[in-house]
DNA sequence: GGTAGACCTGGACGC
DNA sequence: GCGTCCAGGTCTACC
């Protein structure tokens, strides 16, 4: 039997503005219903899969800004597609607390919004997310030397090829315990991920042995340590765990060089780093009319986003997203399946 | 420390 | 329908 429940929100909190708010949101097994203003997404409680359907307010499309603003602060009900208990709840509305960022500090968003005023009056500053860091980083994996067209593929696939089916027949992302099982082949062929394969595979067994004692050996040669109890995802996502070190654990990994890495930071609330790539190249041009060679370019790059100190990766993305929407619309306007697949810089 | 080339896939294009 | 070219970040070998 479907089960419904609440959960409640900062007082600044607008669902159709801070999920439709980065990439993510229109990749598997995430899913925004710009009709009905629904995010609607499957997540893997540990037990089974549960289908979500998330809303805040009326079940329409915003009509206006004004619209959209009185729903700021409203809390979400969410509907799920199976009965659940108190404790499998918990699980899902502490996902859904993490995708939302929800748990988002309040003085710190304040913050960002002296910093750069630019995104004060639309109340931007939460960045979408997944529900776990190993989505993050699969997710991240999936968007690096390749078209977002296939990006999107590789995540539907990854889905339905090796998450958990819910009652209602939709795929949750695979945990790293279930990835972690299957042959790079099996991924390669039925995946599309490529050359990924034996990559994503590797992190996904580092991931699935979290709690164990077992350290990466690639990191351990670098001396990164963290306590047993807590494993290596805690430690990386643990406030207390300095920038710099979480960096260089992150460059350890497969598949992650330095764009992958600063991403990564940024999905776990550290903006300080940039993630330049060749979309950042073609804002600098397009947007910022910067000129000169690649290499000059990103050093300027650098240097323009140098002033909004550990809140760079904020005032660079919301610049980039406004010139999406000044492009597309709004972003909770967007269609997966059209629009949503239109975010490539050849295309821009 | 810097650089060239390989790694894969899907889409665009020409024939 | 087929072949060719291109975009995209990371990794390795080499200077």
């Amino acid at each position: 039997m479907p089960a419904r429940f609440e959960i409640t929100v900062p007082t600044d909190f607008i669902l159709a503005r801070d999920v439709c708010s980065y990439g993510y949101f229109l990749l598997a097994p995430s899913h925004w219903d710009p009709v009905t203003a629904s995010y609607l997404t499957t997540l893997d409680t540990g037990e089974r899969a549960v289908s979500l359907w998330i809303t805040q307010g009326p079940p329409v499309a915003p009509g206006s800004a004004r619209d959209l603003a009185r729903r700021r602060g409203v809390p979400l009900i969410v509907r799920t597609d199976a009965n659940i208990a108190r404790p499998e709840q918990r699980v899902i509305a502490a996902q859904i607390a993490r995708i939302l960022r929800l748990d988002e500090d309040h003085t710190h968003l304040r913050t960002f919004h002296k910093v750069d005023p630019r995104w004060k009056a639309s109340g931007r500053g939460r960045i979408m997310r997944s529900a776990t860091l190993f989505e993050d980083v699969i997710k991240t994996i999936t968007s690096c030397n390749v078209t977002w067209p296939s990006t999107i593929i590789m995540n539907r696939r990854l889905c339905e090829i090796a998450g958990r089916k819910s009652a209602s027949g939709h795929f949750a992302f695979p945990t790293a315990a279930r990835l972690a099982r299957l042959r790079p082949q099996t991924l390669r062929a039925r995946c599309s991920v490529g050359y990924r394969d034996a990559r994503i595979i590797e992190i996904a067994r580092m991931f699935a042995r979290d709690s164990g004692p077992e350290i990466p050996p690639r990191i351990a040669a670098r001396g990164h340590t963290w306590p047993v109890r807590t494993g290596f995802a805690a430690w990386l996502e643990e406030p207390a765990t300095g920038d710099d070190a979480i960096h260089a654990a992150l460059l350890e990994l497969p598949g992650i060089g330095p764009y992958a890495a600063a991403n990564i930071m940024q999905l776990l609330g550290r903006y300080a780093r940039l993630p330049l790539d060749t979309e950042s190249i073609r804002h600098a041009k397009s947007v910022l009319g910067f000129t000169g060679p690649d290499r000059a370019l990103m050093k300027k790059l650098h240097a323009h986003y140098q002033p909004f100190g550990e809140h760079r990766f904020r005032s660079y993305w919301f610049e980039l997203w406004a010139f999406y929407e000044a492009q597309r619309g709004p972003a909770w306007t967007w269609e997966r399946d059209t629009t949503g697949k239109t975010f490539t810089a050849t295309k821009l």
